[in-house]
DNA sequence: CGACTACTAACCCTTAAAGGGGATTTTATC
DNA sequence: GATAAAATCCCCTTTAAGGGTTAGTAGTCG
């Protein structure tokens, strides 16, 4: 069974070249192509495509916004982000968005064939160097010495971001109420805050990503 | 110039089985092999591998304790988890850990040289169900839909995340203090917490994995 | 030794948040 | 048009938390 696919790029040359190449293979079936995600939603409802190719940067509706709306419509439709962005921020927030692979368009174009085999294999193709960008969000665990915490207050802000209230952490290491709250006013200054939520906020925002 | 390989498998079979096939091939040395991870830093600090294939399931310490020391110890060793599990934690805690890909068993050998050389490529290789996962982990809309929070109680939550006062919160949104507490009321029964600080830390943790 | 820091602890006062009620209005949905 | 769900608002009481301040002890370091 054939792969069905659309094609959201605004470069026309590049566009048309997709379509032709695609078109000469069996294996995949153009559904369409457009220069524009604006009817993203009803092109997915209508045509619930195996597979979207996506530029990012397309006038009107970023291919981000267009990714989100896809797979709001149509959680089913894979969805292969195909640009020249490899800034941080475009990466992960197509991710959020749900996209399920990210090539970049350096490559040649057979490496997107290659990425459509393997989305609709469920798997999560990107280019090394995206692949390397996504591993390093998850090793970044580096935050707690930036702050100069001391031992004991790494300890107690440890135990407030897994919810327990001052008098539980009193409690758990056996000390004054009074003193831990001492200790966290000190890392609140520290830490820039003004509240045990915030703190907690901080901590766990930066702690991945 | 060939590539430099380590191998930590305690199956006695299947680690010998790719010392051979590794070796048959000009473009592998394979400097040693082992059967626990107990001299990973020694190893690592002697060897110097351009890769590293680590089991996970290994007697005394795990691969992934030893991944953790070999990344430590050299950086520019790219470690592979060749592995049956595909659970969450081990896969989150292995790339927490350093790894560089994560290649699933249960396919061929074959897969596991064309992941020597995507690591080597500064690519991140990683069966396609792994992938997958890696990927949702960016996604989580689950959280949202899972507790069942109203459209008002996800914008309250959201806003409590950011650090957010309960006054702020109203304030933002234009609505009474009472009203803002009685979502929140809500939000935490419904999120089975006590606080709003539970309620940020168990949000948080959630959302990335 | 004196200066410094971390850890400990206590005090007062104020504000924020939670827990428990109850009530009204808006908005979907059938 | 009835019903249910969501959103809105108000009361009172108790508890938790934050801000400010002071102070003793132990260990480190130049």
């Amino acid at each position: 069974m054939p792969v069905s696919i659309i094609i959201f790029e605004d470069n026309e040359q590049l566009r048309q070249s997709l379509v032709v190449l695609l078109k000469s293979s069996p294996e995949y079936i153009v559904l369409g192509d457009y220069n524009n995600c604006l009817e993203a939603a009803n092109i997915a409802r209508r045509s619930k495509p195996d597979v979207v190719i996506m530029d990012i940067d397309l006038p009107e509706k970023s291919g981000i916004d267009g990714t989100r709306i896809i797979k709001e419509t149509n959680p089913n439709t894979a969805v292969i982000m195909y640009t020249m962005f490899e800034d941080d921020k475009k990466i992960f927030d197509s991710l959020c968005a749900g996209a399920n692979g990210y090539i970049l368009k350096i490559t040649t174009p057979y490496k997107l064939f290659d990425a459509i085999k393997e989305v609709t294999e469920g798997g999560a193709p990107m280019s090394p160097s995206i692949a390397r960008r996504v591993l390093q969000s998850f090793q970044q665990k580096n935050m707690q010495q930036s702050y100069d915490l001391s031992k004991r207050e790494n300890e107690i802000l440890h135990l407030l971001t897994e919810g327990y209230s001052i008098k539980l952490i009193a409690y758990e290491l056996k000390i004054a109420y009074e003193t831990v709250r001492s200790h966290l006013k000190n890392i609140y200054s520290k830490l820039h805050v003004n509240c045990g939520k915030e703190a907690i906020a901080k901590v766990l925002k930066e702690k991945i990503l």
